[in-house]
DNA sequence: GTCTATACTTCGATAGAC
DNA sequence: GTCTATCGAAGTATAGAC
């Protein structure tokens, strides 16, 4: 299966280095964003020589999918496994609300702009994350007595996407007015629909 | 008012081959993205020679301030015009679901993660842009019987921010599922509220 | 299997010519 | 006031030494 157009050597896939260089990439990735992610800074970060980048991924862009894909897996993983022991709409909420994940999507986004390969990684994880939590939040609203009429499940998960976006990335930028209020405000909505899990 | 600490000269702010510097940089954040600015590729783009791109605009960072600012006050005073004359429900949601606006605002925040002084900038408009809509969310909702307690005009604002930069994002990685479903829900729910503007 | 010496490209920025 | 010649640093990537 080794791609007969490139000979070059590539470093093992289960190599500590490895391992090392995509903790270091996907650190300075949320530290500095992506732009930050260059061979020499990344192996600075990791205490290696440059090189040893372009030994483990043939191009940068090889590095930004395995960061992302490392992460992605996790986070489906992750997912799938909260809605398997408790669908519960707060579940959900918290699945989202995830400063450090929608900050690492954002840069992805913003990475995908310019480059084709990563966009086409990125849209088949969006499809996949989101058709999990559709199915969830599907079932939840029903069980709720919420009708597709009165609140699309699509639309609910759009605007609970959006919402954790939106909190995420103006933390970041130091703006926070409202944000505990909005928080609140969710709790109690979903406290009013969802008696079971108060207090979480 | 010119600064001591730099000896260095600079064009005119009026100069006709610094706007389309500004221009070819702001495109070019658009199509690749903010890694895609530099001093090479605006000039190229602008069918300049790169050094000009340093003779008005002293660092790379001074040039990304300018494209922000100059269409960050084009937004405010679009909003503040459009609000003036009709603060609508509707109004509102279409000063947000502006794709290419989202977009933009996307780069910068990506840019603001590892530029300090673009981080400021982004926060203070940010914080403006807010303001003048939330004012004008708490008028409309207030007015068509919306108390606070039942949603708070703050927690509107977000949803409403966050929806469109979803909608915006995912288009741009071509993910569409549900997106004329929520557009439409929206449609409704605003006819329901603001009978006054259907069909504009 | 692992790492290094090295090539070549592009970057931001400045000093100085018109 | 406008633009160009040029520099040093940083970028990706490869070929080859251990």
């Amino acid at each position: 299966m080794t791609p007969a157009s490139s000979p070059r050597r590539i470093g093992a896939v289960d190599s500590k280095t490895r391992a090392r260089l995509l903790d270091a990439a996907e650190l300075l990735l949320l530290e500095e964003g992506y732009a930050a992610v260059t061979s020499r800074r990344v192996a600075a970060k990791a205490g290696l020589k440059p090189q040893l980048v372009h030994y483990y991924f043939r191009t940068m862009d090889d590095l930004f999918l395995e960061v992302f894909r490392r992460r992605a897996e996790e986070n489906v993983a992750r997912a799938e496994r909260a809605i398997a022991s408790d669908g519960s709409l707060r579940v959900l909420w918290q699945l989202n609300d995830d400063p450090r994940g929608a900050r690492f999507n954002i840069e992805f986004v913003a990475l995908a702009n310019h480059r084709k390969s990563i966009r086409k990684e990125i849209a088949r994880y969006a499809e996949r994350f989101r058709s999990a939590q559709l199915e969830a939040l599907t079932a939840a609203l029903s069980a709720r007595g919420v009708t597709e009429e009165r609140l699309p499940p699509i639309v609910a998960l759009l605007m609970m996407t959006g919402l954790s976006q939106v909190l995420a990335l103006e933390e970041a930028l130091g703006v926070t007015a409202g944000h505990d209020a909005t928080r609140s405000f969710i709790e109690r909505t979903i406290a009013g629909m969802d008696p079971a899990s108060v207090g979480t």
